[in-house]
DNA sequence: ACGCATTTGTTCGTATGTATT
DNA sequence: TAATACATACGAACAAATGCG
């Protein structure tokens, strides 16, 4: 009736981490409550949360609890524990962090040190494309980024950015060419629209005539095409990208394991 | 009355012996001395692991301590932890966790369901370049495979799989041909090497007229070019991996938190 | 410069729950 | 049902890093 050997057990459908329905653990209940917090802004990115011995007596559990659920926090990089300090709520402005998602990297070797250059900031009514991907109520509305990634005097990344109208209200080129650091790190502090996970979608591309005066290559090049579609908590998505990348001193790296 | 840790330190002075850096936590000393044991094959691929007390006897720590060695071990797959049944060592064999390297996904969603075609299978005298990735002594062989990954009729990926001549001694076209499951299945069982970890380098490249031919598709058409380079135990380079992905149905899925 | 309090990190021990055989 | 193995939970103590007075 069962098997018995490792290539058995596949077949349940395994209920996720996080959903925790009638009975769960008391550890996934506490580190629930602690994405709720998080979701509520109640202690805001860069910011430490309470003491491990606070949230226990908080929620009425043992200190141990409470570090197993902030250990699973910290290992999907909702916090950043530093012994000593304390535990902080993760940010994309973090210079450790920078960057998070950004997987291009010189071939060379090292990291990408990529001048961004705006092209446009524009309001528009979000396709029904973008609704559908953004869960959209219809009509509404959608910024539009465009940018360039430079290696020095070379275009790299053509990345063109959408983004919910009414969640990023106030959003304009000025605001965007203003802003030292990641555009992350301006969404979080600006906008209180912490990204938490993306998922992206890789393929070749031919450069179309757009794509070719960007960045500068021929017409019908290949070209890394990277969509992202990012959440922030809930799983709620809050902002698709396409970005094109020109791998020819570049490339995207991946880390298996 | 019990130990601290500075005396388990002083009756177990060997611990460090390999890995570790003068001082280390217990339960670091305990993970490397499990992956020394996973390296020489002591429980093989599919195989349980002695169970937690057992470990912690034959340690003389805490079984907390051993847990918490196998939970980072588990984190990083090298192990599989079973409730009830025990905790057993990663294989790409399992159902589970068969094809764990390969993102390509349908366009449409699900999982690929693809049929391989061994093109090539042949010895040759390994490149320098390949030498170098490789980490070959100069001249030493190495085997190349050539294969096709095909949905129904229409292929997708042209793989060419360069492997160290002596660790595979034996594999040829008639063995791969005949094996039934994933390759690194093949691997771990017939040739005792398993992959851990990988690194993968995208990029879009134009196909050449090789590539054309193999994938169906013009000369010149973009193509995502992922080269993959596998480690197995010890952070030794053991598979080198160029494959040319025709992702007009199909993508590379990347998920990034 | 030093010591102290705070906070996370490590280790131990014990008890109980849950899944598997 | 019983035995085994992993999973959860609690409590306690000490280590190590940090920051402050």
């Amino acid at each position: 009736m069962h098997d018995n050997d490792a290539m058995a057990e596949i077949e349940r459908p395994d209920l996720a981490a996080d959903a925790a329905p009638a009975f769960s653990p008391l550890y996934q209940q506490i580190k629930a409550r602690l994405m709720r917090s998080l979701q509520q802004r109640e202690w805001k990115p860069g910011e430490a949360i309470p003491s491990e011995t606070d949230l226990a007596q908080r929620f009425k559990v043992s200190q141990g609890t409470v570090r197993k659920a902030i250990d699973e926090l910290a290992a999907e990089n909702h916090l950043t524990r530093r012994q000593g300090k304390g535990t902080f709520v993760s940010t994309h402005s973090a210079v450790q962090t920078q960057y998070r998602f950004l997987r291009l990297t010189p071939d060379g070797g090292g990291s990408a040190r990529l001048q961004r250059r705006l092209l446009e900031c524009r309001r528009m009514r979000a396709s029904p494309a973008l609704s559908q991907s953004l869960q959209l109520a219809s009509g509404e509305s959608a910024v539009q980024v465009r940018r360039l990634l430079l290696d020095g005097e070379s275009p790299v990344v053509l990345d063109d950015i959408w983004l919910p109208g009414p969640l990023f209200a106030g959003l304009d080129a000025e605001r965007l060419a203003g802003w030292r650091g990641p555009m992350y790190g301006l969404f979080e502090s600006e906008f209180g629209v912490r990204m938490v996970r993306a998922e992206e979608r890789l393929r070749a591309v031919a450069a179309d005539a757009e794509a070719s005066r960007w960045l500068a290559v021929p017409v019908a090049s290949p070209l890394l095409e990277v969509e992202r579609l990012s959440f922030t908590y809930g799983d709620r998505p809050v902002e698709w990208r396409r970005g094109l990348y020109h791998t020819a001193a570049f490339h995207y790296r991946n880390d298996l394991q």
